[in-house]
DNA sequence: CCTTCACTATACAGATCGGTATAATCCAGG
DNA sequence: CCTGGATTATACCGATCTGTATAGTGAAGG
């Protein structure tokens, strides 16, 4: 599971668990080009050498980021499909569920991956398939809840899905109306009660 | 029409026109922070001498590159509406397929207004304004043409519409799946037909 | 005890960043 | 003719960027 492991792969002392955690935080917070490897360290309270020892180069750091975000979610949005009622309709709403909570808790900012492609323009990135996997990964699973409520229409209802919840987070990080993804999932309710 | 004024309104000589059209490029391509002055002077033809004559510092410049792009997406969507049918759907079918030629000529890589707000997180950088509003501006007008067809769920039409219209495109920039504008377009119609 | 490894502290290198200074050139309008 | 604004060319400033070098500390494990 998760996104290619051969990515990742640095040793996690507690020290880079810290720069990690930093970097992740100022990262989503400013952007990934205007945060220095000298405030992530400050931030973190390790010395740059240490975060070099650790990760070689900014690149890395924002590879684990991205692969640590995109690992931390596809955890969280398990264990809500796993708590949620295993009728299809209930699973489908449980994504939108699991997003709601989850940008409530960590990304106000909306979606760190769609932000992170604004800033890293080239395919060949390291961090550039992490991004676009966990995309290609979110609009298969809605296509594969999508199988389960209209087998012969999974392929239009899924992408129907996928757009509705990248609308929203997108709506919910510009503050375009209030409880964008809460809308979102009623809309998907209305869109299921339909097929 | 257009964004606050205020903001723009710089002495457009023709260096100023190839410095606005080299740096909208470049942001656009590579993002904000990852462009820099020279480059742009450079890529312009322009010396830093006559760039800072015209506007001043970085920031001005990225005002005008979103401003201007803003000026430019109302005009050009203003001349698909003219054009479109009177009907009220065929009218916000003819904001989808705005969107999709804009997108074919512009924009391969999505909004241009949401990936700098991935970039530009302070609400009282000068540019904030311009992106905030572009949106809600769009919502304003999916509303106001939603009235026309179920003036008692005008809001509720609108927004799904700006969800849809917003998830295409992230869905477009991210290269999610093949024509999501198209597709968009398609939900659009359905859910015009069925209201 | 002694090696190993994570870590601190500090200083520095080379490049690039945004922005400025000085001086000369070109050209249209009065 | 001459002035003034737009422009070029070039050199520079201080700050910040990513990344490295050197030297030393503290602790765990064989």
């Amino acid at each position: 599971m998760g996104s290619d492991d051969r990515l990742q792969r640095i040793t996690m002392t507690p020290a880079a668990r810290r720069v990690l955690e930093a970097a992740a935080r100022l990262f989503y917070e400013r952007g990934i080009h205007a945060v220095g490897v000298d405030l992530i360290a400050a931030e973190a309270g390790v010395t740059k050498k240490t975060l070099y020892d650790r990760f070689g180069c900014k690149e890395q750091i924002v590879v684990e980021y991205l692969a640590d975000r995109d690992e931390r979610w596809r955890a969280f949005l398990a264990g809500h499909l796993d708590a949620a009622q295993p009728a299809p309709a209930a699973r489908v709403l449980a994504v939108f569920d699991a997003s709601r909570e989850w940008a409530a808790q960590h990304s106000h900012k909306g979606c760190s991956m769609v932000n992170a492609h604004a800033e890293i323009s080239d395919p060949s990135h390291p961090a550039y398939p992490i991004i676009t996997g966990q995309k290609q990964w979110m609009l298969t699973l809605f296509t594969d809840l999508a199988r389960d409520i209209t087998p012969e229409r999974a392929a239009h209802l899924g992408r129907t899905l996928m757009l509705l919840h990248e609308g929203a987070l997108v709506a919910q990080g510009l503050n375009i109306f209030a409880d964008p993804i809460g809308y979102a999932r009623e809309q998907a309710h209305a869109l299921l009660a339909a097929a």
